[in-house]
DNA sequence: TAAGTCCTTACGGATTTCCGTAATCGCAGG
DNA sequence: CCTGCGATTACGGAAATCCGTAAGGACTTA
């Protein structure tokens, strides 16, 4: 099993939390925490420059801003800052995030080792994970593995884009504007009708307000 | 010190997390898990029968489905039935929520004892409020105390109606049909539209969709 | 009684939404 | 090569939204 691991995670008690379960579940002793990206980056670079370094990653992806100015705001410039030096780290992704396209685009464009989903049976989750990842595994969460079968509807970055908009308050023509002023193709009026129209479908809405009104519901905005 | 308590929280890892706060932070020992509202219900009273009562709740506020159907399905009604069982027992709730009029309200109608955000700082946060709790003081969080409190907006059984139905995607003129076959008043068009707008003013929403995204992300809805 | 205020209602018009039809383009398969 | 499919774009029209003006009724206050 892994003897040295890292967990980034600036939720305190999700940090305390991942701790002990790694500790409790896979035995590992040698456990250390970052609330923030770039010290994390630096104990990871003194571990390797002192001929110590760390055999896994656990990172969250989203870090919130407070006082301590960062240079790195995401788990995802970690993840890249950090395989600069040490290419081989095993990197375990636990994050909210639970849409599939999102999650499948960290495996293929970060190349992370396994993913666990913020979630009932996380604990479970991440102790799968680290072992399968220590086996050479890549671990995929089942809200991927499951996504194929279940009537989730999928939003991809544009639809999250659109709906983000729509409930700012933004008119179709100022979200046309604002897509040319951004050169982000597609972008004309009636392409984006024809979007909207799908998600209508999709999720039943009968106008615009509803439509905003569901997303919000199921918390994907 | 408390020393029999009770965690009500469905995602593992932060239970695990606020399990190993309140046991090393606070030496507490007697600490029992749940991560569905009726299980926690349930140990409650067994314990309130078998006169081993809990002294203390820490709870989360949602509680996400899965295949256990649950009677109860968050935070609030779970604290509303042991209340009735156990009127005094002390109640934290630990929550991703930071609205201020959204917590206020907890504490004005759910009477609970302490709030601790979900974040950065829940570590510190969640100990110092156990004490004062413990104490018999009631804890407001940061994010209340250091709220300002003049910019609440207050709707009337009339606004939340509206905002309820246009959520649900009903236009006006089926609104108006609605309220007259309800026989309740004022049922035109044009009140309806006034009403509105003032909404619009009030919450600085530039049409319908923007102001049910915002009346959904204040937890108005 | 008269004036002022607030609530309700009516109406019109500029704008936007919603949903058709249809033309164009890139691209994979036969 | 051509055919079909999907994505994008253009356009038009009925319906709905948003916002202004205005008028009538209920109420208080002088």
């Amino acid at each position: 099993m892994f003897t040295k691991v890292l967990v980034a995670e600036d939720y305190e008690i999700a940090n305390q939390g991942i701790i002990k379960v790694i500790e409790e579940g896979l035995g590992i002793q040698n456990i250390h925490e970052s609330k923030y990206c770039d010290d994390a980056y630096l104990k990871f670079r003194k571990a390797f420059q002192d001929n110590e370094p760390f055999e896994l990653l656990i990172t969250d992806l989203s870090f919130k801003e407070d006082h301590k100015v960062q240079i790195r705001t995401s788990g995802i410039e970690l993840v890249q800052d950090i395989r600069k030096i040490q290419p081989n780290i095993k990197v375990i992704v636990y994050s909210q995030e639970s849409r599939p396209d999102k999650i499948n685009m960290l495996f293929q464009k970060l190349d992370i080792n396994g993913y666990v989903c913020k979630g009932q049976h996380a604990v479970k989750e991440l102790v799968n994970c680290v072992q399968g990842v220590f086996r050479g595994d890549t671990v995929l969460p089942p809200e991927v593995t499951e996504a194929s079968t279940d009537n989730i509807v999928n939003l991809d970055d544009f639809d999250i884009m659109l709906l983000e908009e729509l409930s700012q308050g933004l008119t179709k023509k100022e979200i046309v504007q604002k897509l040319k002023k951004l050169k982000i193709t597609p972008n004309s009026e009636s392409t984006i009708d024809k979007k909207l129209s799908k998600l209508f479908d999709d999720f039943k809405a009968k106008n615009t307000t509803h439509l905003v009104a569901i997303v919000k519901d199921l918390g994907l905005l």
